[in-house]
DNA sequence: ACGCAATAGTAAGCAAGCCAACTATCGCAT
DNA sequence: ATGCGATAGTTGGCTTGCTTACTATTGCGT
């Protein structure tokens, strides 16, 4: 029961990781009015503009609720509007202004250095490895994620005794 | 045509990554009335008992406000009691109450079962890579906060507005 | 002894994430 | 066509996290 700090393991090693990746980014970003999870939204339509709300959540893995949350955020900044879809009206589109090109341009650069400097002294090979290495351990969770989502875990709650 | 996951980036991997193990874990251990930072509180205090809530902040990694408010979640569930440290007034002791113990040990194999899910799959030689090379990011990580701390960002002006 | 900087802890405010519950709309089956 | 289940989106509540600002206490230098 005694927890050696080696062993601490992946697990506080990837959410450390993350948390720190994540204060680093808000930070620089901090000037541009802009978080890391609101820059994802704009990366996201950076790639493919016009997702719905539910096909954006989709595609950064997070709940829709939450989605539709950083959508107003960057909304109110004026970077991205809804636009009804005419086919189908509980859907809303949603499209990069004009306002967000050149945003989009800077923040990128800002990225794209973050990026280097956080894998600084890596291989290409080590980049390689982590990589194929965190898909694995991701697929790994949405597995297990998603078993646990059809039954509910079997030594918690089992009253038919 | 689901976008790919290729160009996302090491940066994203590792955030979802985080995301997902902190959402399975959170659900297994909701049945317990538990979290997974709460858990991080606990088991810190199992390695090392006692601990101040500052010392606790700097082992978890987070800042003391949050590790204030997470301490102050479990002891309301009873685990964890504060204990005023006579030498100095300002210091208040964390420690594990005797109703924590059997729950660590249910929730110890519960994180190890998870971890072994989440690892499914990798080699050995993958574990201690990933191991070393997200030891290496998170070094860099913390050094560009460290950085970032001392001169707040100077080369990098907002476009105006 | 006094003043002042540093440290421990708390509190308030905001963002992001989850879940659960709700409304609106759609589509299909009867 | 009607009604009902499924889907899109919103809202409220909760936790975690960071930041900033505040109080209390300590310790050090003069």
């Amino acid at each position: 029961m005694i927890i050696d700090d080696e062993d601490k393991g992946i697990g506080f090693l990837v959410t450390d990781t993350a948390r720190l990746l994540r204060k680093l980014i808000d930070r620089r970003l901090h000037p541009f009015g802009l978080t890391r999870a609101q820059w994802a939204v704009l990366a996201a339509l950076a790639h493919r503009d016009g997702l719905s709300q539910s096909e954006l959540a989709e595609e950064l893995e997070i709940e829709k609720s939450t989605a539709g949350r950083l959508i107003d955020h960057v909304q109110a900044r004026g970077w991205v509007e809804r636009r009804p879809i005419p086919k189908d009206r509980r859907l809303w589109g949603v499209y990069l202004t004009a306002d967000a090109r050149p945003l989009i341009d800077n923040v990128m650069q800002i990225i794209i250095e973050t990026r280097a400097e956080m894998l600084d002294g890596l291989s290409t090979e080590q980049q390689s490895q982590i990589t194929e290495t965190l898909r694995s351990v991701k697929a790994n969770l949405s597995a297990a994620i998603g078993a646990q989502h059809h039954k509910p875990p079997a030594g918690s709650a089992p009253p038919d005794g």
